[in-house]
Formats: structure tokens, sequence, C-alpha cells
RNA sequence: GGCUGGGUGGCAGAGUGGUUAUGCAGCGGCCUGCAAAGCCGUGUACCUCGGUUCGAUUCCGGGCCUAGCCUCCA
């Protein structure tokens, strides 16, 4: 298994430390609001490279934190007059809904940062009594970014590099413009917990290596996160873990590439963005699950109406391949899955591995008129590999009828019959105008020796 | 300005030192009352300039363009 490793930018052979079992920590999301599909993005890639490797025998730890407390919830919950509590509740039920509705399975652990309060407080205290944190007047604790000496290390800049680009801001009691924050005082109102240096609460970076500490030890295979998370979030966190435990923090680091619109980075502070909520009332879960792994996962993505309408009509030519065959479920390992295997073994190659599913779903059609055995065992190896993209699971008839009322349907069928009475005298004309009808509906017809079939385009 | 990526046919998107990605769209054919779906066939695609090589889209160097990071962000 060769994986991308951004901190060598190489791909290199993935050994875990103990075998066939992998430790993964991904950042979860900030709940203010409601996820929106750069969120989607990344849990959806390391939904799919954890169904991967437990598909190949491994037992995954997938840890995907939740950050409860951070200045952003503070104040959106001070202007809807709403307890901090109440509103990080609130988002994470909704992206619960939002994940379920894209199919992605529950990490084995979601811990929170409020709930790790004391470890957050070990660690910095650590940090202080190695040297490398410091009190600061205004009660805030900060790191000395310059005492560690791999900083950059990650994101591969140097320090003169970020010295350049540093902002001073007011009223800061760093140090260094470099240094960032692992503990805040609290402001009067705010919410606060008791610690060494006061009433406050924990900074954003410190969370994420109390947590990972906390379920996996110093030292642990995987750390993930979207790329905009690569600097400074995880170059800090490295910095955190490295210098309170005095050992590697993560073996290898993977990177989820950005959802662009217009190629452009889609971002809450550019205000361009979807949320998953808005883009599920127009696609399917499972649509946006394909579309999102049709590309490379270190790639960029650019979502728009049209890449997702054209990945909605690949996944309805899977569908259709599956439809009316009598599937044979697979038990051995055949061709294809080995192939499927190996270009996924390298670094999660997605769209090859898709490009084999749509070689699958050709031959199934070449043999469904003339050879059912091999097109039913065709289909098994389809369904049993679609089963790592946690796509192509569900009947072929009712995802190409899509969601629609029992009344729509009788309507329908309805006209269908009409159009086959029509068809039987030789009506042409008749049945050609109901058929316009019915594309008019949205309606496609196939007329097959079986009987005409229907499916919503 | 510095640091990372990327520039592939009409679009999306893999990959490779010499031979078909794949999907959508197009074109011709089969099938069909006509369609649809499917099948068969079909595209002188690899930013640019040099270099290495028998041969480069693929390796190396320069240039141009583009995205991300350097500030909260999946």
């Amino acid at each position: 298994m060769k994986l991308y490793n951004s901190l060598t930018k190489q791909k290199e052979e993935f050994v875990p430390i103990k075998p066939q079992e992998i430790n993964l920590y991904v950042c979860g999301n900030t709940v203010y609001d409601y996820c929106h599909i750069g969120h989607a993005r990344s849990m959806l890639t390391f939904d799919f490279i954890t169904r991967y490797w437990r598909s190949r025998g491994y037992n995954v730890n997938y840890v995907r934190n939740i950050t409860d407390i951070d200045d952003k919830i503070i104040n959106r919950a001070n202007e809807n007059s709403e307890d901090y509590k109440t509103l990080a509740e609130r988002f994470i039920i909704a992206q619960d809904e939002d994940a379920e509705r894209l199919g992605i399975l529950r990490p084995n652990h979601e811990p929170k940062a409020t709930e790790h309060i004391t470890e957050i407080i070990t660690m910095t205290e650590t940090l202080i009594k190695t040297g490398v944190a410091y009190k600061a007047e205004n009660g805030d604790v900060y790191y000395r970014v310059r005492s560690f000496k791999d900083y950059g290390k990650l994101s591969h800049k140097t320090i003169e590099d970020l010295q350049v680009g540093a902002r001073i801001e007011a009223n800061e009691a760093k140090e260094d413009p470099l240094d960032f924050v692992l503990w805040k005082a609290a402001k009067v109102g705010e919410p606060f917990w008791d610690s060494p240096w006061g009433k406050g609460r924990p900074g954003w970076h410190i969370e994420c290596s109390a947590m990972s500490t906390k379920a996996f030890g110093p030292t642990f295979d995987i750390h993930g996160g979207g790329l905009d998370l690569k600097f400074p979030h995880h170059e800090n966190e490295i910095a955190q873990s490295e210098a309170a435990t005095g050992k590697p923090f993560a073996n290898y680091w993977m990177h989820a590439g950005l959802v662009q619109i217009n190629d452009e980075k889609m971002s809450k502070s550019l205000g361009n963005f979807f949320t998953i909520r808005e883009v599920l009332e127009k696609f399917s879960g499972e649509v946006i699950r394909f579309f999102m792994l049709s590309s490379h996962y270190r790639s960029p993505i650019n979502y728009s109406e049209e890449t997702v309408t054209a990945a909605a009509a690949a996944l309805a030519r899977l569908y259709n391949a599956l439809r009316d065959v009598v599937i044979i479920p697979s038990t051995n390992c055949s061709d294809y899955e080995n192939r499927f295997n190996q270009v996924l073994d390298d670094d999660f190659n997605t769209p090859e591995a898709l490009g084999i599913l749509f070689e699958l779903a050709h031959e199934i059609n070449r043999y469904k008129s003339d050879d059912v055995q091999k097109s039913g065992e065709l289909a098994g190896i389809l369904r049993k590999l679609t089963n790592v993209f946690g796509v192509l699971q569900q009947d072929p008839d009712s995802f190409l009828k899509g969601s629609i009322s029992t009344a729509e349907v009788q309507k329908i069928e309805h006209l269908i019959t009409q159009r086959n009475k029509a068809r039987a005298e030789k009506n042409w004309a008749l049945a050609d105008e109901v058929r316009a009808k019915l594309t008019a509906m949205g309606v496609n017809l196939e007329d097959t020796a079986q009987g005409t079939v229907w499916r919503k385009v």
C-alpha cells in the first residue's frame, strides 16, 4: 500500500505501527453552523479510506474530533442569545444528519474539546514546564514557536518565510508575532474553565493535540484533515505534541483537496459556499458521494450543478447495467477485484478504480442478452466493489425511478398503459404524444422485450 | 515576495518513456414503429521553450498560466 505523506511530499509504503491495525485521527468540524460541501469532501475522503482498509482486513480506529468551544461558537451563540453549548449540540445533530444522508459511517470515536479540558490543561502545563510555552500579561498562554526547531516541517516553511508574512495584531501580548495561543483568558460573559492561569478556555490547536494523544498515545499512524488545515493548525499540533511528549507525533499526514466554486476555494470566509443540506435538495447523497469520489482525494474538485449532474448520469449508467440482472453474489477474488485493489493501494486512486467499475458495467451489458449467468456473476463483482465506495447498493429500479410519490408513480404508469395501448393499435401519433407528456414530466421510457420500463432523468 | 500543488481531447478526469483510461457530449452503424437504453465502430489530447533519449505528454531545466497556504477556515 502506497500513501502520499504530506510530511515528506512523497508516496511512501504505508507501514502501520501495529500490523493490520490503523490509528487514524482526523480533524472534524467546528460546530457553529451547518456543514458545507467542503466538510463533506473531507468526511467522505476519510470515510472511503476507512471503508477500503476495512475491506482489506485492517482494523481501523477512526477518531474524528468535534470542536465545540471556539470564538466562532461563542460569537454565534451571542448573536442568537443562545447558550454556546446548546448551539454546539444543535449543529452536532445537524452534522450527524448530513453525514448519514451522505452514507458516511460514524467514526469509532468523536471526542469533544469540552470533554478534554483536563488533558488540555495538563499538556499546556507540560509545555510551560518545558519552556516552550509562557503565560503572557493578559492571562493568555502562548507557544513559543521559535523554540521548536522542527517548526515548519509539515508545511515546508521556514521561520524566516513565516516572519515575512506574520501580522502583528493590536492587544496581543505575544513575545513574538509567530507565537500562537494555547489558552485564552476569559473575557466577561464568556464561557470558561478554571486553570492554573485563571479562568479561560483552550486555543484551537491544543485541542487536537490533547484529543489525539488521549486516544492513541504520543505516536500514531495517520493524521488527516482538509488541506486548509495544514498550516497553521497541523503544524502547530506537531509543535505542541512533539514538544510535550518528546516523541514523534503522526507518522503519516493525509490532506484532502479543497472543494472549489468556479476554480476558487469554497469557504465560509469567502461566502461562496453551499451547505450539504442545500445540495441534498437537488441531488441524492449517493450522487454527491459518487461525485466526490470521482476525482482523486488530493486534487481540488470543482463543484457546480453541471459537474454533479454529470456524476449523476455516470452513476445511472452503473445502475442501468444492474437493472434486470439476477445478481450472483461474488465470493472469490476476481481479476477485477485484484486490479481494483491494486489501484486503490496506490494512494487511493478512486478515479482509476471507477474506470474498472465502468468496464465491469460494460461487460455486464454485453453478456446481458446471451449469457445471463456470466452477467449475473459480473454484476455480483460490481456490487461487491462498489460497496467500498458506498454507492450502488440500492435496488437499481428504485434508484432509477428516484424518490417520488405513489400518486406520481400511478400517474406515470397510467400514461404508459395508455401509450402501450396506442402502440398496440399502431397509433404512433398518440403514442408519441403520450411519451412527450412523460418526457415533460422528466420520465424516460425504454421499450424492452419484457415491456416498457421507465426512469426519472 | 516565499512555500506547496496543478496545467491532458468539447467537458469531467486517470495514467504512461514507444501500444485503448474511463464517464458525459459528438459522429456512423446495429437494435427500435420512432425513440430510449445497450452494443459495434469512431477523435492526429497531452501549456511553452530548451535538454536527456533511437524515441517524451510522461524524465531534467527555464518560462508562462492557474489553485492553495503564508490570517479564522474541511
